[in-house]
Order: C-alpha cells, then sequence, then structure tokens
DNA sequence: AGAAAATTAGACATCCTTGTCCAAATTGTC
DNA sequence: GACAATTTGGACAAGGATGTCTAATTTTCT
C-alpha cells in the first residue's frame, strides 16, 4: 500500500549501506581497542557517519556489539560451509588435495579479516556474552567440525585414510594444519601466505603420516571384492 | 647506615604482601574486564586495600598493567621450564610417559591460572603493547619450543621416534595434544581434567603414529652395533 | 518539484574514571 | 612507649564517554 514492491525490507532502503559501513566500523574498532575501550565517535568517523546516525540504525553500544557479533557469525559460518563444499572427496593426490584444501580453509576462514575479527572477539568479550557466543559455538564449530569430520569419514570409507573416530581426526586435522601459526592466532598477527602453506604442509604430511592408509588405497574397495 | 642488614629490598618490607595482591588482584580484573574496562576502584577493593596504596606502590594503570605481564610471564616461564624438566627423556612406556608429560604441561602451565591469565592478556593487549609482549614471545615460546624440539631430538637419537625436523614436531606436539582443547582456548574457559586427559591421550596417540619409531626401539642403539 | 525520511552538527546533562591531595588512623620497629 | 612509615577514606579537579535533543540540511522517492 504503501510502497511499490518492496525490494528489500519495508522501512528504509538503500541507505542500508551505511548501516553496513557503520557495523563494518565497528567490528575494527571494537576488534582493536575491546568493547569497553571502543568509543562511539571513533565508530561514527571510520564509518563516514554522525554519531546520532549510529545511535538512530543500532539504539546503543551493547545493540550495535551484538549486531557486530551476529554479522560476523554469518560470514564466517557461510565462508566455512562454501570452503568446506570444495573438500576433496575423489582425490588425485591426497597430500597435495588436502595441502590446497587446508589453505583455503585458513586463507578463506580462519585468517581472512573477518575470520581474525570474530576470533579476537571471542576472546576478548567470550566471557561477558555467554549467551551471545554459545550461539557462535553451537553454528560455528558446532556445526563445522561434524561436517568435516563427515568428509573424513568418507575418504576413510573409499579406502584414503585409515581413522578411528572421526571426529577426534577433524580436530586434530585442524590443530595440526595451524600448528605454527598458534603464536599468529594469539597475538592478532595475520600470517603470511608462505606460512599458511608451510604450516599446511607440515600439518597435512604428519596426518598423513598417522592416517593415511597403508595400501595405496586409491582402489581398495575393488581389492577387497576380488 | 639506616636499617640493618637489608633483608631483600632496601625501602620497604613485610608489606610487600600488599604488593602482591595488589598484583593478583590486578591480574584477575584486567583479565576479566580488558585494559580499557579494568577500574583501579574495583583492584583495590579486591586487593583489599584502599585505593590511594595502589597508586603508591605502581605509580599509574599503565605501569601497573606491566608489572601485572611481566609477574605473569615470569610466572609461567618458570612453570614451563619446571615441567620441561620432567620430560621423559628415557622413557619405559612411550605412549604413557608422553601423555603423562602432556598432562603435566598443560595443567601447569597452560590451563593453570596464571597460563589463563597470561593467554588472555596476549590475546586482548598484545596488538597495543607489542615491546612488551615481544619480550614474552623471545622468552615464552621462542625458548620453550626449541627446548621441547631438543627433547624430542634427543628421544628420536636414542631410536625412540623418527622424525625429520625437531622444531616441526614439537609444534605439532603442542598442537595436537591441545586439539580439542582451541574452543575452550578461546573462550577463557579452564577445560576440565578429563578435558585434558582426553585430548593429550588422542594428541599422543596420533603423534607416535606419525612419529613413532617402526623398530620397537628400546635398544635400537645397540642393535645397530650388532 | 515537493513531500517524507534520514542525516548532520552541535549543545547538553549525566555519569564514570583517573589521578592528586590531605588529615587522620594504623601499623611496625627500636 | 615513641617515632617513622604506610595506609586509609574521602574530597576533589579534570577529562572523557554515553546517550538525548533539536533545528537545519541533505537525500530519496513519487
Amino acid at each position: 500500500m504503501s510502497q511499490t514492491i518492496a525490494a528489500d525490507n519495508f522501512p528504509p532502503r538503500g541507505h542500508e549501506a551505511k548501516r553496513v559501513a557503520i557495523v563494518d566500523a565497528a567490528m575494527s574498532v571494537f576488534c582493536r581497542e575491546g568493547f569497553a575501550g571502543a568509543n562511539i565517535d571513533l565508530i561514527a568517523a571510520e564509518a563516514g557517519v554522525s554519531r546520532q546516525t549510529v545511535y538512530n540504525h543500532h539504539g546503543d553500544k551493547e545493540k550495535l556489539f551484538v549486531a557486530v557479533v551476529r554479522e560476523l557469525t554469518e560470514r564466517c559460518n557461510a565462508g566455512i560451509f562454501a570452503t568446506l563444499a570444495t573438500f576433496p572427496d575423489q582425490p588425485k593426490d591426497l597430500e597435495a588435495d588436502l595441502v590446497a584444501y587446508a589453505v583455503r580453509m585458513n586463507r578463506n576462514c580462519i585468517c581472512s579479516r573477518d575470520g581474525k575479527f570474530l576470533r579476537k572477539l571471542i576472546q576478548t568479550e567470550g566471557e561477558r556474552y555467554p549467551e551471545l557466543f554459545a550461539e557462535w559455538r553451537e553454528n560455528g564449530p558446532g556445526t563445522t567440525l561434524p561436517a568435516l569430520a563427515a568428509r573424513f569419514a568418507r575418504l576413510a570409507f573409499a579406502g584414503h585414510l585409515a581413522i578411528d573416530d572421526p571426529d577426534v581426526t577433524a580436530r586434530q586435522f585442524v590443530g595440526l594444519i595451524n600448528a605454527e601459526l598458534q603464536i599468529e592466532f594469539m597475538m592478532g598477527i595475520q600470517p603470511s601466505q608462505e606460512e599458511v602453506l608451510q604450516s599446511a604442509t607440515n600439518g597435512v604430511r604428519t596426518f598423513l603420516k598417522a592416517y593415511g592408509a597403508r595400501q595405496p588405497a586409491s582402489r581398495l574397495r575393488e581389492t577387497s571384492l576380488a
């Protein structure tokens, strides 16, 4: 009755761009300064917006913070699942394929700007907002790790791996490919491409020493039939 | 000339206890609230001391923060080296000994109160005080990881392990035994004893699948002589 | 062009925090 | 018991931040 066909949402429209700009700026500032240290004036300035506009869009510093976390969680989960879709289910060269996958995972999800921000926010404010991050925990690692575990189970079923517990395997895979990046993660530093590749290569190599099938494995299922 | 023989330092004495109480309280508050969110009044109250006393001992919020980090770094490094001294250089049962060592490492150094606090402080304020944490990085992982690597090299030399690069091995060992505690670490939660043991057990098992010497290894050196 | 909605800049009240000062009380030492 | 050092509580100034309000301006849609 009031508007044409409703492009996206009912009340405002195009200047949704400002909303995003505010959330983006808030991300950056909250992560740099922490919740208490973050300054709304600074966020407004960094978003290229007046302070009042920040209050118009999100009513409150705390509400703004929640919006930031939700947005980050969404983006990161989307990235993780997109990357998970590229898991090598039918590997040609298992080691090379897993390394490439590990690098994608790290680059797109963990070392990305969003990944770094989400990690930092969880680290700094996780204890203060348990319900908020419980949501992340459920939709994040609680969903993606089992999904990764399922991929490993499939590889094992196809005879490429010899594993016991797929969930343990998935967690150890992540632990191994990130083994050399722990300090950077703690300090909030973005590892270089070389570091990511190096850590992934070493990690996958060790992973396969532990879990690689002893047979060439490419057609183990047929062999068992013969 | 002024005092007897000087028990420890020249100016004050016994009420050094208050200094420690203040630093302890400051640790707790800084970690809970972050630097910006930490409140000197709260620190004073938690230390059972008046605010003025806090300012008498350490002149400044920032100086107090530095004192906290130094103290934490010292304590944690002491703990790590003490634990490193218990590394199983002549293992009877390699798997059991490594698991026990991993559990000690985690319990005493990483999941301890001090370890948790230091980790949190590095995570939250590491970017803001690079020089302060550069010191930690050097004396912490920069010193302890090579020391751990040396122990693994020794195990390999004695025929208990088959490894290529001891430094990589050491980092992967740490990554594996902590693989299942990552989320707890990020959230600042203290893992339970069972979780620590579980993660260590699974981690060591995988570690040995990858790096365990193929021979029984207990007397490989003699064998090679024969 | 004209109307409605959103944005802006600035002033403003309020609250909180840091850090200082000081006089009185407490503590510890000889 | 007396003296020196330390601690205490409270008052205090200065600064900074949040969140509100308002009038003017800009943007957007029809």
